[in-house]
DNA sequence: CTGAAAGCGCTTACAG
DNA sequence: CTGAAAGCGCTTACAG
């Protein structure tokens, strides 16, 4: 094995074939014209000869990379892992690339810009709760469209698709309300957001509209070990209320552990529990979370979509999608009576 | 804002700064001789300019992209998110960048291989718990290093940098042992690895020569919902162990939750349980599991500077590396008595 | 330390 | 439908 990379190019290609350099070019370019005898000649050498197309060469000329940049979540959400999966193989799918922007390092490391952009990416979904400031301003600047993912940062001129918060914020009161609850929480994160502020008001809203109460807003530390001491705080208080809605699975898990193991309080007896996002642990038999399932597969697939479109069509245009979001109904929940 | 991208280029920046379009080139090129007088000019013009070099061009010349290819895992495992984090990031500082290979896709789709190659990746980290078969032949038939992070695949050549789960079975074994245990098993996942295999032999033997009494070894599916099933029929048998070595941490808590829900028993007077990868549900007061933690971090450092090492210095030869795994005690297991 | 020039491997008008 | 040639934005000997 010798340390020269000898690498096969169109030329080599056309020789063996016997057609020019730009024939064997348009064969890999797809709607070409280019007869079907020839097509074949050019296919056979270049499976003889392991031939691939340079994508830099071709992105030096065409002026699109074919790359988009995924900026992905710093936390560890189990969710996180399949929005990936399913972000990089729609935009396969599309012909593109997922090059991976690791924003959490060097936040404000001026440094990691340019050395991502150096790629020339055609556009960015982003998958992260923070969008950082400069990344934005980044893609302003060199005119990169962006598109939220299942979040969606104040102050941001961006296209997103997220899922219908607000509507399922008032799903959760009815379900509540249905079940006989008169009193109500909502567990925040301490970390604000759009899309949990809209689940907050359409969740408040509602349950003042049907049972004249306003439910109260607490707020935890996302993360599980941190969330405990602020849940066990709430929990201990008087006026518990009957219910919580939770912003998300990780937050309304600490709520059932607390609620469970240091108030001694049975679910959904003593407390009934609603979360957010459907990770695979709701379904665990210690848990069995009724809660709310977000359509990734297709908040993913539309993501790719509009990121897609805009840079094939240079178009500009904000898009905002809202997917619904459906209810999982499992054992932390009261029947309904409706 | 108008659709024509037109991007500043060297040439621009040196018309600017007046100076030849090399001498911009070399200024960001690290290393290179050039003044400190040009080299102000030069960087004032381009920030000016907000010139970034063509990382295309670049790679057309120099004939390597700066890119590492990602094979990640197909699993809903919570611990590999923070993977990815590490070795993206790890990258980063090296110069590099990281490029998402979906496989799990069109695992069998021949499509997707020459998409991915058409970006020249320099290397690949594999972080898939099962390497593709053509993945690795087509990395081998163009010559690009792989590494493989935390598993290894048999019947490949490639370095690869692992805990040491032969070592971590052993300590299990040991520490049972020196609780009283007089009967163990071992739960391995449906799909057979050299990482689980590494544990389970380690785990066997040490317990075999400690005791006397070789576990027994019991296969579950690796999705919890499916392992349910499993670990319920050998729970409910006569000959239940005193103590469970399981291969993931997942499958550790499904047998918890069985043993508690479905049989009853307390953990750990009635069982011992000790997981693998200490996840971040780990900690959750459900679990409080005893577990091997894998320093990911670690892993991640090594794979990344093993695939740069071999990128920059075409250096073909495997590495094989084997970090420490460490027990973290919680609450599964009793006090050891030395 | 700096510049002029060739070349990396493609795509794309332009002719035919 | 096909070929010759220019050009994409860099790097890198080669001279000076």
């Amino acid at each position: 094995m010798n340390s020269v990379k000898q690498t096969i190019t169109s030329k080599d290609v056309a020789k063996l074939a016997g057609v020019s350099q730009s024939t064997v070019s348009r064969v890999f370019i797809a709607g070409s014209a280019v007869s079907e005898k020839t097509k074949t000649k050019v296919y056979e050498a270049a499976k003889a000869l392991n031939y691939r197309p340079n994508a830099f060469a071709r992105s030096l000329t065409t002026n699109e990379s074919k790359l988009i940049g995924l900026v992905f979540p710093d936390a560890d959400y189990p969710i996180h892992m399949k929005t990936l999966q399913l972000i990089s193989s729609e935009l396969q799918q599309l012909g593109y690339s997922a090059v991976l922007i690791p924003w959490m390092v060097d936040d404000n490391d001026q440094h990691s810009i340019p050395n991502i952009f150096q790629y020339r990416v055609d556009g960015v979904i982003a998958a992260s709760a923070t969008l950082n400031r400069s990344l934005y301003d980044e893609c302003e600047k060199f005119n990169i469209p962006i598109v939220q993912y299942a979040r969606v940062v104040e102050g941001t001129k961006s296209s997103y698709v997220i899922s219908d918060n607000y509507s399922a914020g008032q799903m959760a009161a009815q379900y509540f309300y249905q079940s006989g609850v008169n009193s109500a929480a909502y567990l925040t994160g301490n970390v604000p957001t759009f899309t949990n502020d809209e689940r907050e008001q359409g969740f408040c809203s509602e349950f003042k509209a049907l049972t004249g109460h306003l439910p109260i807003v607490i707020e935890a530390n996302y993360d599980y070990c941190h969330s405990i001491k602020d849940i066990r705080q709430f929990l201990k208080q008087d006026n518990r209320p009957e219910a919580i809605f939770c912003a998300t699975d990780n937050l309304a898990m600490a709520v059932m552990d607390v609620a469970r193991f240091e108030c001694n309080l049975t679910i959904p007896e003593d407390l009934q529990v609603i979360g957010f996002d459907n990770i695979p642990q709701t379904e665990w038999l210690s848990y069995q979370l009724t809660t709310f399932k977000q359509d990734f597969k297709r908040l993913a697939q539309e993501a790719v979509k509009i990121i897609v479109d805009q840079v094939q069509h240079d178009n500009n245009s904000f898009i905002k999608l809202m997917i619904p979001a459906s209810l999982v109904e499992r054992k932390t929940t009261k029947i309904r009576c409706v």
